[in-house]
DNA sequence: TTGTACGCGTTATCAG
DNA sequence: CTGATAACGCGTACAA
């Protein structure tokens, strides 16, 4: 009965090889190289000393047949399934564009490492209890995460293994990879404290609304900014627009009336960037000359999208989902080697919107100002 | 032993509950409602007729236990996983925004549909071998399709089920979903000529390099706008140019020499949109009074990077995300009552960048020349 | 209508 | 170093 149906098989692959999806199992190539089953296993897996005359055979018939390990007949003995759910949640808006440099280098991480990832629409309870309750996915990666982040506990109750991007309100008992708002924000501000600025501004999109209340990324730029202020003893003034072009415009003037004197702003919204600067452009301001921008956690292919060029401190979006991945596959298997929590800067990528404040230029003279080429 | 391990797993159950992860397998709802596995399994899937009253034993245990079937097991033993692979390539540019409303789409899609969606990074022959010889996958979804795609032919010769979001050169045999670029197109001159232009150029970001060569988007809008011109009985004129504002920003003098008449431009490059609008300001050319531009197969959201705000045929993302993966799951499922093929519009959305040409203004005096709002 | 029993393709334990 | 063999959780003929 076996013998028939394996000679079956191998007719079939021999007479057309359009057959791809029958592919040979592990029975098969123990029959081929005379071998048990376990034999195979065991020099598949490297799990069991082999010698290397029976390896040789095991290899060849391998070869011959074609064989790869059924992924689902493995999960199910293992009680690994080696896939890894990354959920996101609604992203209306948020860095839309390095969004999917994250996914894809989570995948690819992922299958460097023999992984799989998928995609997990995080909509209600039911749908995170269902990727917890049916074993299909080995671990999770928890994005966009809100400072009070229900979705954590209800991980934790599940015992599902999970890793952040991004963190809790207190993310010291978790595994998380962050931006490293912090130090990412005092380097900007060095930036512009070496230009001579002193009247520093935050233009950001506000920590959210509904779903994305408590957005961490924007609670955490504030209070880096403020306390990065207090520290270098400068005033500090924020604002809020929303996340588009129009509302940047629209922002424009408020800000000026707002902090009259205003010479830098770091701006924690990628998408009211071209928007604000068009919106300045018209009251006259000019940037850099007038007043500096600096972008914080977007791209250089949103900041080239303004004129001039936004001076920008780039997400590390890939490295994120690259650490992320990593984070939780070592957890998985064990390799606790390396940092449970850790940060990433943002990448300081010069553009042409950040320049010494006029009074400085003025009273310097020209050629004493060496900043990222304003024109 | 059976009973001993039941029992085990039942005061795991009530006496923590942090153990949420130890899930119940149909073997302890039997024994809980006093039935076969089996009988269990029929009212699960409703594969087989059940009496109501054991029907209701069945879910009350389900219920009490929290039961949910193994995805692995069930993988296991009807051969389907009920997980789909998106297949995406190299992706350096094109797209980038609206790429993340596709990966959601389909995934919200396939979750509806009781399936899941991994990210397949494909790289090499070797990695699509692998997806299509583990058995992890039920079927592929391809994106970014090339004119002449290889993968086309090695999923064919896998025997593996599978969809296209785009094309090949003769997709007649292939069930895909595709942008209907031809009238998406033809509306966009219509658009033009409706307001007076018959001076109508293209700019594109080329068929591509490398992994990119053949893309089939701008062979098929470029062979569109030359047929809707020919049809017309008017001059074409095609540039092209990078994907990026400073290409656009070059692209400007260029456009100019090579058509010094042109009064209106379909562009089909929106990463370059931005510095084209910038680079024809220096010249002296205003958008729309000079040139109107009507961006294609973009967003929204990226038209409201420039300023004026440009007027876009946007890319359906998200429907095509949603019917590439209806499209496949209609293989799989064997719910063949519905189209194979099907073309999507882009969506014409209004913005500021297009006018009545010049001449016609003068011509006919302002009032009578509706168009959108030029300011 | 319900139960029995086998098979899916691997892993892992335990002998030899 | 290698081979039997028992799980793993579920679907499904076949039998009752």
């Amino acid at each position: 009965m076996q013998d028939f149906e394996s000679s079956v098989l191998e007719d079939e692959r021999a007479g057309f090889g359009s057959e791809g999806s029958i592919v040979a199992t592990m029975q098969d190539v123990a029959r081929l190289a005379n071998v048990s089953i376990a034999t195979v296993s065991f020099t598949v897996n490297n799990s069991k000393p082999v010698s290397p005359a029976t390896r040789a055979r095991v290899e060849a018939a391998m070869q011959e047949l074609g064989f790869r390990r059924n992924a689902v007949g493995r999960a199910l003995a293992s009680k690994r399934t080696h896939i890894l759910a990354l959920l996101y949640p609604a992203l209306q808006h948020r860095f839309r564009g390095t969004v999917v440099d994250f996914f894809t280098s989570a995948a690819s991480t992922a299958s460097e490492h023999g992984y799989n990832l998928v995609l997990w629409p995080a909509g209600n309870d039911a749908e995170l209890d269902e990727l917890t309750s049916t074993g299909l996915v080995d671990g999770v990666l928890l994005m966009e995460v809100q400072v009070d982040d229900p979705r954590v506990d209800q991980l934790q109750k599940s015992n599902t293994p999970f890793a952040l991007i991004g963190r809790t309100a207190d993310p010291s008992a978790l595994d998380y990879v962050d931006i490293d708002f912090e130090n990412t924000v005092a380097q900007a501000v060095d930036h512009f404290v070496g230009l001579g600025h002193t009247s520093i501004g935050l233009l950001d999109g506000g920590v959210g609304r509904g779903a994305l209340r408590g957005y961490g990324p924007v609670v955490r730029i504030r209070q880096a900014y403020q306390d990065e202020m207090t520290k270098r003893g400068l005033t500090s003034f924020m604002a809020t627009c929303d996340e588009n072009p129009a509302a940047g415009r629209a922002a424009a003037p408020a800000l000026l009336e707002g902090a009259p004197d205003l010479t830098a702003l770091l701006l924690m919204n990628e998408h009211a960037g071209p928007g604000l600067v068009t919106g300045l452009h018209r009251l006259g301001i000019s940037v850099p000359e007038d007043l500096s921008i600096l972008s914080l956690a977007s791209s250089r292919e949103m900041a080239a999208m303004t004129e001039p060029e936004l001076t920008v401190m780039s997400a590390p979006s890939v490295e994120l989902g690259r650490r992320g991945v990593e984070l939780l596959i070592g957890q998985l298997d064990g390799t606790d080697d390396h940092e449970r929590q850790s940060l990433v800067m943002c990448a300081f990528e010069p553009g042409k919107s950040t320049a010494a404040p006029r009074a400085i230029t003025a009273e310097r003279g020209r050629s004493a100002v060496r900043t990222n080429e304003a024109r």
